[in-house]
DNA sequence: TTCGTCATGTAATGGGTTACATGATTAC
DNA sequence: GTAATCATGTAACCCATTACATGACGAA
């Protein structure tokens, strides 16, 4: 039932070989580089995904044994690029705004890629994502304010420390959608847009 | 080798029953009001594990189908109490000190829990951790400063955003093993401590 | 020549999630 | 009597991890 089991490292690959085709080594380090502070791929995840992506054609090789390779970089085996399936699939990806991207690891890997997300749906994700830890927070409240449950003084420092985290990321969730919507109102007073489905501008 | 499969879930569920004797349900609670802000498990995570808990003989259940049950509580189906066994393989947990206690998840489970823990365990995990955490700082700041990886805003802001919360971490850290050690520098001038060995007491 | 990093993989397993299925008890 | 919560489970699957294995290339 619709379910895209979309798996955070399938999404990361595509969305970086969207940005330039590599190789599985320099691509692991884009991905630890870019998700670095949450997550960390290992090449026994990265290369069994490769090979399961290009076996669905979202993905393709070109092999290049000892070409020119003009300046920086050694000489590379196999670099990957994005075909046009996988583009789509990148694409159908990023515009999710379910559960997947606002749960912890999809939500990570989704902002990272917001360059390449519709306004309108980076919008959704940031208010769902935000939701759902007002959620926690109320929870961890809850908890905290039922002190029968006899806890000792780590488990209550640790609840509260966790407490913080997830306010201070709600605090950084709403600047981050104030300041969309508020790119989004400009861009709707001057559309200055490229690609985008131009409506009637108006006369200068 | 040595590799003690850990299983957050595994030692958060002898943790809990060491507290006190409980069942499935209520388990699930407690488990998740206790790590709430971190990780969330679902009954199909729970009892499979309290099965094969159960069938190591870590765990005993205690059926009590309509027993007197005299204050406070509904009647319950099974609960679980930990055994002997049980009771040993937690504390071989608790005094684990390697990567299972300093990442992510192992380390919430055992820092909620270090009411068990003894004193100089305490001590190097929270180190471990923070060593650990500080090897990130590291890694996301050489790669904020390559500056050439020409990333765009948003993953720019996710790094940004990721650095701020692991040094939080590190600075909450840094209080926990001052205040840790300042509790230890006091109990050993004035060992007021019960059940510990006792070394040559002071002469009052 | 030896060490570090670049570079690519495989086999086995693990730990947990999702979705489903069921029924008893309590509050309204 | 019906809805919410309590309470216990199973089957299928998934995504990734761990540990291992291999080798070329450049710098010291």
């Amino acid at each position: 039932m619709s379910s895209q089991r979309t798996g955070v490292l399938e999404l990361a690959v595509l969305g970086l070989l969207h940005e330039t085709p590599m190789h599985g080594y320099e691509l692991r380090k884009r991905l630890n580089s870019v998700l670095g502070a949450f997550r960390a791929f290992g090449y026994g995840s990265l290369y069994p995904c490769l090979k399961d992506l290009t076996a669905r054609g979202l993905i393709a090789e070109d092999a290049l044994p000892d070409a020119a390779k003009s300046l920086a970089g050694r000489r590379s085996k196999i670099v990957y690029r994005l075909t046009a399936d996988g583009k789509e699939r990148l694409e159908d990806l990023l515009s999710e705004t379910g559960p997947a991207a606002w749960e912890d690891d999809g939500f990570g890997v989704r902002f990272a890629f917001f360059g390449q997300t519709r306004a309108d749906i980076r919008l959704r994700i940031l208010e769902g994502r935000r939701s759902r830890l007002e959620e926690r927070v109320e929870a961890v409240r809850a908890s905290l304010a039922r002190t029968r449950e006899r806890v000792d003084s780590y488990t209550l420092e640790l609840q509260r420390h966790g407490l913080e985290s997830v306010e201070r990321e709600v605090r950084w969730l709403n600047e981050l959608i104030a300041s969309e919507r508020q790119a989004d109102a400009e861009s709707a007073r001057q559309p200055v847009d490229n690609t985008q489905n131009g409506a009637d501008a108006p006369a200068d």
